[in-house]
DNA sequence: CTGAAAGCGCTTACAG
DNA sequence: CTGAAAGCGCTTACAG
């Protein structure tokens, strides 16, 4: 079913049916409606590849994610959704599982033009390849940073948050404060790493220990908390680089049968329902997650809208929340 | 960048360049090369629009779920990620916050051949007109049933399942169940509350309750399990259609001053990460979420390779894995 | 207000 | 093995 049949059922040019599906308003009323009743009829549905061919429109943007699951991810998602929608945009997601291949399979959407533009929340320091093949396409990068200022991007002072976290716990007598960070390809976690580690330096605590994980899982958190309970001395605090993470570093205490916070103080970071949902309810920093995610769409937008705009980095208020963990 | 630039740069034909492109093994070496290093010196990457325009293909799958927060559509999204990969497709996620403008929104991708073909994890009884919308392009549904027999399904058995775990509740002396439920617009939720009233009946339980949560939250269980508890007879038991509502009904049951499982049994719905994470840790009913997402792949490739083939309803096999909560 | 025609960037019989 | 040409289904100046 194509606009030509269209217009032949309704006795018009395909230049008129196009013009009543755009809403042009130089149809007339009379063939306006045969047009309007042949689509009824004949449940006419445009083709969307031929019109973003030939407009090099599509109104869609791609976000790429490394792992929906998270839930800080599926909240900044969500922000995305909103404000994409308020402007007349539709998302695509694309879950990468941070794999090089379906990373690169993804950003073809880009290349081959099915979307306008799009959002990344992924690590690209891994791929810099994905960079050159996003070219210079609208893109901006989301609760992650480019180490080049190439690239628009928004999120959080991360070197702040972390430091304070720390700062926080020492000044609540823990001694020693292990880190469970994530993946060093993402350059937020180095930053907080960096953050992390000038605290244990400036206030002189002896302690230091760092662990990773290999995704942003409770299972991962676990893994990592029972690397860092294994080791000759303990950790008495805990700042996992996620609440995911934080979740599960609290099973592995309680499984070595310590008591949270009282043995082990554990603190997260994104501050997502989760948090409140384990128990202990979590400390965690909060990060406007919404907010972050809104705001990536404006900045692509106006990248869309205007090629030329200079690129921006934007950082968003955060804060420590205080729960029972800690 | 266009092919026709590719041919201009390698001396060649256009069409010579598209077989190279589509390793079409009929072009000669020394021609091959020229081409290969044009488009490696031009940056060129091919307009997909363009190519799916012609060849009415995209190898793309769309995936419409209401809402990718919730851990058991996360599971069965990657499950449908895995076996969509292993076929060459790649899947766009839409989600739909079961809002049906949205909804609508998502399928304009298929009616516009953007996608193949698409698989619902929504309740689509709720907007038939979407079905129509639909037509008779590629289409399963999973974790998720039409009324009528007309689109291919994958899921459990909700029926038995709901049965199983109130009986086993009644079988260890909990006199008074209760439900909470999601949206009745979901079939799979009409199909657990049959379950759940037929054991009532069956065994002559006097007391029945059912409470609906407005979304798969934790916030929304932990609301429901609310209600439930500021009833006159309070419930010493309740069944969660969802892990995410079972754990806020934890919540709920624990800020009001009573135990679980000793005042109050918690039994969950899907088996997802989560019910291992909270505490105590959750029994629950696991449904095999990567299969069921692999099956619906499976069903949509060969609807989508063999559109007469005739609509399936798949059931897979689920267990009631018991932990402290009930 | 309307239609004929060009063109978006590809693929693919067809002829050579 | 290769190229000229048609065509996928749209939109949009342009002329009337």
């Amino acid at each position: 079913m194509s606009i030509q049949k269209i217009a032949r059922l309704a006795g018009v040019s395909v230049a008129t049916v196009s013009r009543v599906l755009n809403n042009s308003d130089t149809v007339k009323a009379k063939n306006r409606e045969r047009v309007l009743a042949a689509i009824a009829e004949s449940n006419y549905q445009p083709n969307l590849l031929a019109r973003q061919l030939r407009t090099a429109r599509s109104y869609m943007i791609l976000v790429m994610v490394s792992n929906i699951a998270n839930p800080f991810c599926a909240a900044v998602v969500k922000g995305i959704e909103e404000e994409a929608e308020k402007n007349g945009y539709r998302i695509l997601l694309c879950n990468s599982g941070s794999d090089i291949e379906r990373s690169r399979s993804g950003l073809t959407l880009l290349s081959g033009k099915i979307v306008d533009g799009i959002i990344t929340m992924d690590a690209f320091s891994k791929l810099p390849e994905l960079a050159t093949l996003i070219g210079d396409a609208p893109w901006v990068q989301c609760a992650e940073y480019a180490d080049s200022g190439a690239v628009s991007c928004v999120g959080i002072n991360d070197v702040d948050a972390a430091q304070h976290v720390v700062s926080w716990l020492a000044d609540k007598g823990r001694q020693r404060i292990a880190l469970i960070n994530h993946d060093l390809h993402y350059k937020y976690a180095r930053l907080r790493e960096r953050g992390y580690k000038s605290v244990i330096h400036t206030r002189e605590l002896v302690y230091q220990s760092v662990e990773y994980a290999s995704e942003l899982s409770a299972a991962a958190g676990k893994a990592a908390a029972e690397r860092l309970l294994a080791a000759e001395t303990r950790p008495d605090a805990i700042f996992a680089v996620s609440d995911t993470l934080a979740a599960g570093a609290i099973r592995a205490i309680e499984q070595a049968g310590l008591r949270v916070p009282e043995d082990v103080a554990v603190v997260g970071f994104d501050g997502t329902d989760l948090a409140e949902m384990i128990t202990p309810q979590l400390t965690t920093i909060e990060q406007p997650s919404h907010e972050i995610g809104r705001k990536a769409v404006g900045l692509l937008l106006t990248k869309i809208d205007n090629p030329d705009s200079s690129t921006e980095r934007v950082m968003m208020a955060w804060q420590l929340t205080p729960r029972a963990s800690a």
